[in-house]
DNA sequence: AGGTAACCATACCGGTCGGTATACTCGCAG
DNA sequence: CTGCGAGTATACCGACCGGTATGGTTACCT
């Protein structure tokens, strides 16, 4: 039964989790990033983390939730990440905000590199009403509107267009730089910004 | 034993398929372009293809191999269609050339909708050394040196740069195209590819 | 003192995984 | 006629999958 620690997905407040909860959702975070979802058994996670499925279990409930709190914490950090590296709005050249993105992104890859967690994780979800795919789609979604407010703060001709370009080089250097094997892909979107928003 | 049968991972010509084990291919292909390489299994590929499991070890000897004569097909088919699509070099426009690219991969995309296989079994394999990593770098390079190629035709300004940035926009907009569920990612693509290599 | 939430340990469930073994049938080329 | 490669059918293997069940141990809260 359990039914008040059997944790639903709340995508819009953290859960509240126990000791043995958080240090699951940590193991599982590392693990499916590194190797993939389907690769990464509940059991291995419940022994990552020192303790047992059966806690994993009172604390998610499937196995599909733990996926879809994984992306969803993956989201929040690296948005609080670009906006720490960001600065405010307003703050120095416009351009030169829009070209910390990719550092920032240069930054944040080289631990890891194993690409972006959501389209992996897209790779591997099925139906496309996973609840996984409402968390990528959300993820991009807010990345093409940061580009878009970088367009418009650059007084980019067309922001709209500039702004959406620049979300596809952002990708694409993602991909690049890892499935790609390039791994200067990410400074060479960097050197494109200007371009682009001018 | 049957040591005549057990197919290498030859890379440079296509391996010679008995019947079954052209149907295999053909099922495991669809299969795992639709659901993902791990989450199909060989009972199913063998079931699919009509054929036992017996079969497809006798035809391939293991499930990676199957894997990466799939990548590999794939990455030929692809070319293939790329190359009947744009023409000859030197035919017409260079940049309306490089703009099919876009109108190609829209064609090939409506069928499937699940993204780069590459880029999706990428996210699929675990180490670097996989045998299936040397074909989706394979892949990837060769849609690189394709688009340095078209800025070279287009005769753009510092082509190397306009090339790079022309593939970075092109993987970019595949991945918006599906994981980041905006339809219209490509075309937006092919708006962008005079201003990017004029 | 008693209740309860959190936790650990372990065993179990049916099902599927990749891969192997045995044995039989067919068509064709020497 | 015979041998052989291709194919079918089926049963099996140990390991692992996601998920459940039972039971016991802390530690804190009322």
């Amino acid at each position: 039964m359990t039914p008040a620690t059997t944790a639903a997905v709340d995508f819009e407040s953290e859960p509240v989790l126990t000791r043995a909860g958080h240090r699951l959702l940590d193991a599982a975070s590392e693990l499916f990033y590194a190797r993939g979802i389907r690769a990464v058994g509940v059991d291995l996670i419940a022994e990552e983390a020192g303790t047992t499925k059966k806690t994993l279990y009172d604390c998610f409930g499937s196995k599909d939730v733990l996926v879809a709190l994984y992306l969803r914490r993956r989201a929040i950090r690296w948005q609080e990440f670009l906006r720490s590296r960001l600065g405010d709005p307003g703050t120095g050249d416009a351009v030169d905000r829009a070209r910390r993105v990719f550092d920032a992104l240069e930054e944040w890859h080289e631990s890891g590199a194993r690409g972006c967690a959501f389209v992996n994780a897209y790779a591997e979800v099925g139906s496309a009403n996973d609840p996984a795919v409402h968390v990528i789609r959300a993820e991009k979604q807010w990345m093409h509107e940061l580009f878009l407010r970088l367009a418009r703060e650059a007084e980019a001709p067309d922001p709209e267009t500039a702004g959406s370009l620049l979300h596809l080089v952002y990708e694409g250097a993602l991909v690049q730089a890892t499935a790609g094997g390039e791994p200067d892909a990410i400074g060479r979107a960097r050197a494109a910004v200007a371009g682009v928003l001018g």
